[in-house]
DNA sequence: CAGATCCATGACAGCGCTGTCAAATCAGCT
DNA sequence: AGCTGATTTGACAGCGCTGTCATGGATCTG
């Protein structure tokens, strides 16, 4: 049954040969768009072809030898627009280039991560983007046999299996430190979601206490919770805290977080950042619009993505490429800090 | 040279039999987790599976015959967290059921879009996700030729060419019409983003004056801007109308919209609702975790995605599945209305 | 114990395409 | 015309796997 309809249907690259009288290798050339074909067979084919409704297999194509098109893509999350906005600057260039994305949720699971390495990597991808979320022995292995162009995104703090692009978390931990201490500022508190999950998060606020205690400083308080960051979170925790003396200062893991911070801040009648001041993590849209602007680092996250294209395109191209790309971050100096 | 490498390191089936002493077929039974086979074949297999290091090639699988197990995902975009929150849901639940998605990203380009789904249907799919932009006679044709099961998402306000899992969005725009004038509004300006892309939220704004003339009243002012929406956008346009005297409530294309006109008015200092009122759309968390809570619809997002994810592995299943499955929307009472 | 039934395993062909190499055609020149 | 080199076209094999059908052995039945 399934057979029969297949076979009724599905129009082959014979079909189209046979159509426009010509062998089916040419039918293939004309279809790759390649060069050593005389005008007059192109445009028979191409006739051929719409008149026949073709479509190209690209399964049996990456099959036959010619490489993949798909791009395997592992992120931790999309719920957090982080990553939603890796994925966007990864497509977009991609995308211009030809290929597509095959994409896997790990959910900040490394067991998880080592199944969907193994689950695309079966797709013969032509290359794998993935933001690790710890990346397992059993993962390490599968990528080093899988002998594809590999690029880790989000931070460049470890050591690359192939390459990576992101930014120093660490970096731009003591960065804002620096710049908040250098504004006068010198009671800190701390603001966390799940710091098991997201470790990047962890070595911001490792990066920002080495500043700190490089000044003779610390964190007074900290409030965190085993949660995925989000502004319902911020509020709660920020809440939690201000319930008994607050420090002057509260460090967000992100902008999220810190968004609810701030609404917990105005709610209460408190001004910021008189009363209470607030940095944060990413440079998230909402922040930098916000009535009180926030005080936060941009994390180029659709750079990152898109360098994590030109990457793989660039070794597909067969070029000499950096293993370390550090895009760099941007201390956006706002209202509330 | 290329031939070499592979050769010399890619291990298929065959050396995995070999390396186990048993067929090529028992070894793809194995694989596939199939009932026949005997126990202690198993685990010999296993073990040489584990020894050689076989990853199953999921391309010739799909290609001599297996279904795939890769599902085509079209979007308009990324960088607006609605698509992400629906393509979240529905990643969750193709996932768990062994599906990976294939990502196009149209930019609510409709030619985009057809390209999109061409190149994506060449992967032989085992079924499409699309949120349609307009879809094209072109795009209609493919989708039909295609004979696999094809989800459009978002709004059912269209008979869709296959299956649809979204809400009315004319009904939406409605409803919070008549939400509003129940609570005595009777002055409504409307501000909104690019409604030549963003289709759904032209129907909703249609509905809404629908329900508006239905009163004797319409939109005192709209502003608009041809960019996608966005929170700057949002206030920016909301400041060029609260400078020549506004209309008691404002009706926003979405949350990210109405989030703009909210911080514009926290900033000029007005009270929300008592000096200006705010509608938005799609229950977004940063709009219920605002100081002053968002009168918004919930969209339901991710249950889109979900739904469609299971309307898609029904049919799989071979079961009887419904063409259109209507999610519902919530209207949330904020404090802004 | 013959015959029927079931289970585990294997042989074989072929999915639709492209890499490789060879053949045919054409143009340009002496 | 006769030759060379470039261009255009084609034949063939094979990518790695799975559907189909066949086989051999174990188990059951009366």
């Amino acid at each position: 049954m399934r057979i029969d309809v297949d076979k009724a249907d599905r129009v082959t690259l014979a079909d189209v040969a046979e159509a426009a009288g010509v062998s089916e290798i040419t039918v293939s050339r004309v279809v790759r768009g390649m060069a050593n074909v005389s005008q007059v067979t192109v445009s028979k084919v191409e006739e051929a072809i719409a008149r026949t409704g073709y479509v190209r297999n690209r399964l049996a194509g990456a099959m036959a030898g010619a490489v993949s098109n798909q791009i395997a893509v592992i992120l931790p999350s999309l719920s957090n627009s982080v990553f939603a906005d890796v994925l966007d600057g990864l497509e977009a260039r991609l995308q211009s280039a030809g290929f597509h994305s095959v994409l896997g949720i790990s959910n900040y699971d490394s067991e998880r991560e080592a199944q969907l390495i193994e689950s695309l990597l079966g797709w013969q991808p032509a290359g794998l983007v993935i933001a690790p979320t710890l990346l397992s022995d059993r993962s390490l292995r599968l990528l080093e046999r899988g002998r594809l162009p590999v690029v880790e995104v989000m931070d460049i703090d470890r050591d690359p299996a192939d390459m990576v692009v992101g930014i120093s978390h660490h970096q731009a931990g003591k960065s804002m430190a620096y710049y908040l201490i250098g504004r006068g500022y010198r009671s800190f508190g701390y603001v966390g979601h799940d710091i098991e999950g997201d470790h990047r998060a962890a070595i911001r606020r490792d990066g920002f206490r080495v500043a700190l205690q490089e000044n003779g400083l610390d964190f007074e308080t900290e409030a965190t919770a085993d949660a995925e960051s989000s502004i319902p979170l911020g509020r709660r925790l920020t809440g939690q805290i201000l319930s008994n003396g607050a420090p002057r200062l509260l460090y967000f893991s992100n902008d999220d977080m810190a968004m609810g911070g701030l609404f917990e801040a105005m709610s209460r009648g408190l001004h910021v950042p008189q009363d209470l001041a607030v940095a944060g993590f990413n440079g998230l849209q909402i922040g930098q619009s916000a009535p009180v602007a926030l005080t936060t680092i941009e994390s180029h996250r659709a750079l990152i993505g898109q360098r994590a294209a030109e990457q793989l395109l660039g070794r597909f191209a067969g070029a000499e490429v950096e293993r370390r790309i550090d895009v760099g971050f941007t201390l956006l100096p706002g209202a509330s800090a």
